[in-house]
DNA sequence: CCTAGAAGGTTGTATAAGCACCCACACCTC
DNA sequence: GAGGTGTGGGTGCTTATACAACCTTCTAGG
């Protein structure tokens, strides 16, 4: 058993340590499976997938930076390689000249939309299918009472975010 | 539903995108706070913390690696630098020359005990706190049978695992 | 207006991590 | 016991990301 000297780790802990190593390996798997077949790295993933539900499958720089959790500069670099690749383009904003639009062009949507099942497949396959329906939902209700009180920022269509009327 | 128009993330998909954003921000407070207190990135805070756990404090540099899911090269460097900082030392195995143990020192124990206030803390309060018994154990629940069905590592101390015979 | 300060983005630089490759040793077969 | 194969670990190099400093533009106050 677990004790037989101090206990090193009390039972709430190895939870914490249990969630920590799955989300790794689940996004690690994720990442192998979109990198070689897609050539998409999962924030890249990420960051089309954000602008094509944005409205005008555009977003302001700061706001994508956000929404994503990644600092500015990395976020610059990232559309950078995206532009490069064709997969958004940067558009200036005209009300005001500070801002910049990343826009998702026509191969970014083809590129997301190839990746997609992918992406599914892969969450899936290493999370959502092993879960019953009731746990599912067990899972979504401590997420976002985790989101609500720690000051965590949920994600833009999860309960508790705008678009979403959480019992619908 | 959640749905409006085209519902473009099925509800389960949202459960893991929220799962993601809070393994994230959780992460990186936590690493904030270690850093800033102890001068300790996680990975090497994870690194002294399986070295203490360890029988004779000390591990074969492929083990730890797997257990601190870094690869070799990674652990290689982190190594080093815990090396240098004096928290880890290496010995060599004397039933393999090829093999290498990392070993605690006595600073580096000191440092993971001066730390874990600061881990248990931070954990605590960006997860644990806010949570239910009766939650944590759906929790518990959910990410053990993850670990049995997916090939997913479980961490050595989790249920499932070597030592632990689960209902102990 | 003109200035002070804040906000949006990018650039310089540092760091951690991974992959591919390399060397040394171990094991196995002959 | 000599050679081939595999395993443990380290090195060279590339990459993604963060932080800090920077430039530009916007906004407020005088």
């Amino acid at each position: 058993m677990t004790s037989m000297t101090a206990e090193i780790t009390p039972q709430p802990l190895i939870v914490w340590r249990m969630l920590q190593r799955a989300q790794v390996q689940i996004t690690r798997s994720l990442e192998v499976e979109l990198l070689s077949a897609h050539d998409l790295a999962p924030a890249a993933y990420d960051v089309l997938l954000q602008l094509s539900e944005a409205t005008g499958r555009r977003l302001r720089m700061n706001d994508l930076a956000e929404r994503v959790l990644l600092s500015r500069s990395g976020l610059t670099r990232l559309i950078d390689r995206l532009q490069r690749d064709g997969l958004v383009e940067r558009e200036a904003c005209t009300s005001d000249a500070r801002g910049l639009f990343a826009v998702l062009t026509e191969a970014g949507e083809r590129r997301l939309g190839e990746a997609t099942p992918t992406y599914l497949r892969a969450v899936r396959g290493q999370f959502l299918d092993h879960l019953e329906e009731e746990e599912l939902r067990q899972c979504a209700a401590v997420l976002t009472k985790l989101f609500a009180r720690c000051s965590l920022e949920a994600p833009s269509d999860s309960p508790g975010a705008a678009g979403v009327p959480a019992g619908a």
